[in-house]
DNA sequence: ATGGTGGATGTTCCA
């Protein structure tokens, strides 16, 4: 008897604002677990019905005002992994990681949003973008000292698209704050310490594959502008697990949608 | 070379 879980991804760019957003990803992709980013909801305002109402009875949070957050709804039973680092010590709510209760055994989860980096790749000129390669180099460091990391799925908004044909330009990108040198390299030594690309498994590296389209282009669809921002990798245990994928690109014409679409990957055990 | 849009916040930050 094979049992399938589907886990997604989402920008939600405003977890109260889109509620009903969340409700719709729900019925139309059915996922057993959402990882959300940009919440954007302190802890004291979480919106703890929403879960509930709409068929996950787990889920946790971390969130501040304004700015980052992260949240995780799920149908199967979690338990928050309490011993995360505080990345570059800024008490920023931009990690959530979890032991999902899973039928074939727990699954290790992590939810991140990486620094977007700010507009000038030059790490004196602007301190966001060193801040975006510390977090980056410490991510790394964290899951290089994780030997024997297994069952481990991560995933997230990480800001940097990795690949030629996760940006619409390579050429025109390689300025532009998340497809910098430095970023993509950096990217892929961290996927390296423990994990494989879970979206190129099925999407070959040669063909363009995007999920977030800035809301600056307003015929985003023909312009096609897109970046691969958002991931999910998985420990190499599971990559024989992995049984699809959905880049669900018609997110990106809801009405008042976020500039991020929702990813879901499926795991057959 | 610049500005374009959107969310939370509060008269500006961040993306």
């Amino acid at each position: 008897m094979t049992q399938r879980i589907r886990i997604a991804t989402w920008n939600i760019n405003s977890l109260r604002l889109r509620l009903g957003l969340l409700a719709r990803l729900s019925e139309e992709l059915r996922p057993d677990v959402i990882c959300l980013q940009e919440t954007k909801v302190p802890d004291e305002l979480f919106p703890h019905d929403a879960a509930g109402a709409m068929g996950f009875g787990h889920y946790a949070f971390r969130g501040m005002k304004g700015y980052n957050g992260v949240a995780i709804f799920s149908r199967l039973p979690l338990a928050r992994i309490e011993d995360t680092p505080d990345w570059c010590g800024k008490g920023d709510c931009r990690h959530l990681a979890v032991t999902l209760d899973a039928p074939s055994g727990p699954i290790e989860l992590h939810d991140f949003y990486v620094p977007a980096g700010g507009d000038v790749p030059d790490r004196e000129a602007n301190p966001k973008y060193g801040h975006k390669l510390d977090f980056v180099a410490e991510a790394t460091a964290y899951f290089a000292g994780r030997s024997g990391l297994a069952r481990a799925v991560l995933v997230g908004d990480l800001n940097i698209a990795p690949l030629e044909h996760d940006v619409w330009s390579h050429k025109q990108l390689l300025d532009v704050v998340s497809h910098t040198p430095p970023e993509t390299e950096g990217l892929n030594t961290w996927r390296e310490t423990a994990f494989h690309d879970a979206m190129r498994h099925f999407i070959p590296d040669d063909q363009k594959l995007y999920t977030w389209w800035s809301y600056r282009n307003k015929d985003w669809k023909v312009a096609n502008r897109g970046r691969r921002l958002d991931h999910v990798w998985v420990t190499p245990d599971l990559k024989d697990s992995l049984a699809g994928l959905v880049v669900h690109q018609e997110a990106r014409d809801w009405e008042k949608g976020s500039d991020h679409v929702p990813v879901c990957i499926d795991l057959e055990f």
